[in-house]
DNA sequence: AAGAGGCCCTGATAGC
DNA sequence: TGCTATCAGGGCCTCT
């Protein structure tokens, strides 16, 4: 599901409903996600208070009164959803409205609070969860992460030069978090399109003035695709249930066989496997 | 060292 | 109906 403007909607949601409230009981129903969760989690987690819930890249991070945090990563397919109980004090499981939006399987973590429960499922348990002990090794984490589109490191300058002597085509470097963190397969078809480039453009050529659409336009489409609540395809929502809107804003992203969107472009939406992954292109307007 | 490819896993859908 | 193959929003590891 989830790329970092999808990241960031969980994120605020998340934000407002846990902030300043303390953890009653962690129960684990499977710990073998995209890394076996640690044993200590639930005794790191119990009795600390949530500071908040901030986000880089694609992780979300819950900062705890211990000074530590709790790192989790949505991987393919984890979702997020609270569920409310009306016996306040009371955890046993039919306390809690049955919600329509969780699901019956997959069920992984469940995070206990007064007044309600956040359940994390995950049906393809690519995501997982870390525990970070303090703000060093926090930062220690994500060393070696690009910055984020919207950071101002990510820039012309930057850009340009990370290019040089690269062979990898473009698709490829706006894919990879230690070129730039955040983006991923959808919203990298969408930067390119506007950005009017080619997927499979080696980085090398490209020249300054593409570099500076890929700059502007990575800032731009994920701020537009947080604006409008995230991209729902199969089935993403924020962990109230609301559903994204950006997949109706598309250009190219599952758009194979279709009338280019831009005007007076007669070019049609293109598909191809790059690094085994989908890509959409226009065919005349992307050079 | 950079870059390509495989792999982790389940579920939905298409095609026979 | 039931099988098989293919494809999904990610990222880590290994090999060349």
């Amino acid at each position: 599901m989830p790329e970092l403007p999808e990241v960031e909607i969980v994120r605020q949601s998340l934000d407002k409903k846990i902030i300043q409230k303390k953890v009653k009981k962690v129960i684990i129903r499977n710990r073998n996600l995209r890394f076996k969760i640690p044993l200590n989690f639930e005794s790191f987690l119990k009795n600390q208070k949530i500071l908040n819930v901030k986000r880089f890249s694609k992780y979300l991070i819950i900062s705890l009164s211990n000074k530590g945090y709790c790192l989790l990563h949505l991987g393919m397919s984890g979702t997020v959803h609270i569920i409310y109980n009306y016996k306040k004090n009371n955890f046993t499981n039919t306390s809690f409205y049955n919600s329509p939006s969780l699901p019956t399987k997959h069920n992984h973590v469940e995070i206990f609070f007064d007044n309600l429960k956040i359940v994390y499922n995950d049906p393809r348990r690519f995501g997982f969860f870390e525990i970070i002990k303090n703000n060093k090794l926090l930062i220690k984490r994500f060393i070696n992460l690009g910055p984020e589109p919207f950071d101002y490191k990510f820039n012309l300058k930057y850009v340009f030069s990370f290019f040089k002597e690269k062979e990898k085509n473009i698709k490829n470097f706006l894919l990879d978090q230690n070129f730039v963190s955040g983006i991923g397969n959808i919203y990298a078809s969408e930067i390119l399109f506007l950005s009017k480039i080619n997927p499979m453009k080696k980085a090398k050529l490209l020249t300054k003035k593409e570099c500076r659409r890929i700059v502007l336009n990575s800032k731009r489409v994920l701020l537009d695709a947080i604006k409008k609540g995230g991209s729902t395809i199969r089935d993403f929502k924020n962990i109230s249930g609301t559903k994204g809107s950006f997949q109706k804003y598309f250009k190219v992203y599952q758009r194979e066989g279709q009338r280019c969107k831009r005007l007076k472009c007669d070019g049609n939406v293109k598909k191809k496997n790059i690094s085994n992954r989908s890509t959409f292109f226009c065919n005349i307007c992307q050079k």
